[in-house]
DNA sequence: ACACAGGATGTTATCGATGCCAATAGTGTG
DNA sequence: CACACTATTGGCATCGATAACATCCTGTGT
């Protein structure tokens, strides 16, 4: 009985075979036409210093002739770095999850390193461990989260214990790396415009309680009114669609001294223009809108749309920058990074009516 | 001399641990706390029906204590089954973009496939090339291409024929299945809609050429007009931002007799609306205008915007079903599919003006 | 009661590339 | 001219899980 090994050898030939007998060629074949070993090969192939200029070549041709490529589960498995780092985000498609994970992908890449999505169909704690748990399982070097943590779970604050996780405009664990947009800032920005042209009532229209960004954009916007002296009505909620814009637009627009909102999203401001236009109520002239974001449709709508600018793609850079470092030294002290964003002055601001010019 | 073996064993040691001497325990650790083999373990966490329920429990008891997590690298080199799939896509952040990875990210997840990215910057055979070999040395199992192809270079050619590939929206390769809107009859609906308002100039601002779904609109649009004996006026051009249909309503709305326009984007649609609004047209009342997309604020702007809808997540989930299907049997015959979209009449459109009511 | 079907579990080889160490060749110095 | 030293290259074990094969054990039909 020519039994296991020969049994085996057939075996493997079989699997590879999809059917018409090629086989993916590996290390070994290189090796073999180029006439070297297939750790040459590895060397040769990982840029390593030490191979001489022919030997390079001939493995280069080799490689070329055979159509090789390296197969990434093995180099993953031998070397215990599989070069890729996970995205956990929001199915939502808010403009700031595409421009966020745009940002993120080409920096990776540059980075040498590839990118695994993650989303999770809410803030539930439950599915942002899922997420996570599936990117790990994967074997990610790291992980981006892009969404905002109310809660830290145990299984969460273990699964960033046991991989390099950076937060992006989340709440900061103590394993975490954040990398922020200073969204206090952005309120403050878009308050003390509103303030500057005059108006002295101004309503806020905030984004889901649950959101880090949501309450801070809330308190920088409730500061600036308590350091001006001003009043500082009710908060109105949303939960950033265009629609719940327009809900809380509808009740906004039939309070009589409301001069300005300040609205936490484009999106939502959108919705919030819209109601207003409805009632009859006209912005800029009868009340100013500012929003966050500065979307690609903020400038082409009628009005054109003051909002706050927040650097997206940047931030996603800087995001795999601090994971990268991370990942390089898990040890290393973390240095929460913030990005300013940028007042972007349109036409939905004006000065009060009434005011003095 | 206690030389090779033993030496090797503690490279082994530290090289997993991290610095504190911790392991991530295999399968083999499983195997011993729970008091059966290996290979028992791989069968209980892979489902396989025949193990006892006592052994199972055993084992899953194990896993528990040790906190113990399955290998990916290991398992894809071993079963030859990365059970990712790859999705190549531009990285402009068009809505469309953002809707069709939400779809095919959580169909792949039911699918028990995890999904890895890569964009490209632009069309460029090149770029699209990179991107798709970087998915394949990644060692996905079948790819979805959500780029409107141009020209299938032989280097493409050749990896969708040892990658399964799925085509969305894009141009049909010989080995590849194509999953798209019936952009033509998109076209048709708004056309149509637009001639049954009483419209006879009615014209197009259309996508770049290249994009196959830009060319199919216009081509729709312009069988429309031919089939009812319309005047087909010359093409204007975008490139799917509202910048660009800023730029062409400039133009249309200085000329005279156009009373419609079918834009190919709701984006380049919201531009053009805001150009027409600041020559002095008014929408619907003087021109009517039509989008594509549907676009989460196409409800919401004023006047909101007729257009015709992209079912995109469906198309993301039908995409992926098709590329299981020719994961599972690649020589299944291609069976390209083709989802309808849907005409949304809101307040951009209406009657020509002097029009019998 | 015995043989046999078939379920449950263990054993072995293997996937393909890499890290460490050994071996060999080539260079410079006293 | 010998020795030390370094630049190259090959050999071997290994990563962790799985497929195929071998084995053992239990229940059932005649």
């Amino acid at each position: 009985m020519a039994s296991a090994t020969p049994r085996a050898g057939k075996t493997l030939t079989e699997k590879r075979s999809g059917g018409d007998g090629a086989r993916q060629p590996g290390m070994t074949d290189v090796a073999r036409l180029a006439g070297v070993s297939a750790q040459t090969v590895s060397r040769t192939l990982a840029g390593h210093p030490n191979v001489q200029p022919k030997t390079r070549a001939k493995v280069l041709a080799a490689v070329e002739q055979l159509g090789y490529r390296k197969n990434n589960a093995a180099r993953v498995l031998s070397s215990g770095r599989s070069r890729t780092i996970g995205v956990v985000t929001l199915q939502t498609n808010f403009y700031s999850r595409a421009n966020l994970t745009c940002g993120i992908e080409t920096a990776a890449r540059e980075a040498g390193y590839s990118v695994s999505t993650a989303t999770t169909a809410s803030l539930d704690t439950a599915a942002i461990e899922d997420a996570m748990t599936r990117l790990a399982d994967q074997g990610v070097e790291g992980v981006i989260l892009a969404v905002p943590l109310v809660h830290v779970s145990p299984r969460i604050e273990q699964l960033t214990r046991s991989v390099p996780t950076i937060t992006v405009d989340g709440s900061r664990t103590p394993a975490t790396e954040v990398v922020a947009v200073d969204q206090s800032l952005a309120a403050r920005l878009a308050t003390r415009h509103l303030i500057e042209l005059g108006h002295e009532n101004i309503w806020h229209v905030a984004g889901p309680g649950e959101w880090l960004d949501a309450s801070s954009r809330c308190a920088g916007w409730r500061d600036t009114l308590e350091a001006e002296g001003l009043p500082v009505p009710p908060v109105l909620e949303g939960d950033w669609t265009p629609a719940s814009g327009y809900r809380n637009g509808l009740i906004l627009g039939k309070i009589p001294d409301v001069t300005a909102v300040f609205v936490a999203s484009d999106e939502m401001a959108f919705g919030v223009i819209r109601a207003l236009h409805e009632l009859g109520r006209k912005v800029p002239e009868d009340i100013s809108v500012v929003g966050v974001d500065d979307i690609d449709l903020a400038e082409y709508c009628s009005p054109s749309l003051t909002t706050v600018a927040q650097p997206f793609a940047e931030m996603g850079a800087l995001a795999v920058a601090h994971l990268m470092r991370h990942v390089a030294d898990p040890d290393a002290a973390p240095a929460p990074a913030s990005v300013e964003p940028k007042l972007i002055v349109r036409a939905s601001t004006g000065r009060v009516r009434g005011a003095a010019g």
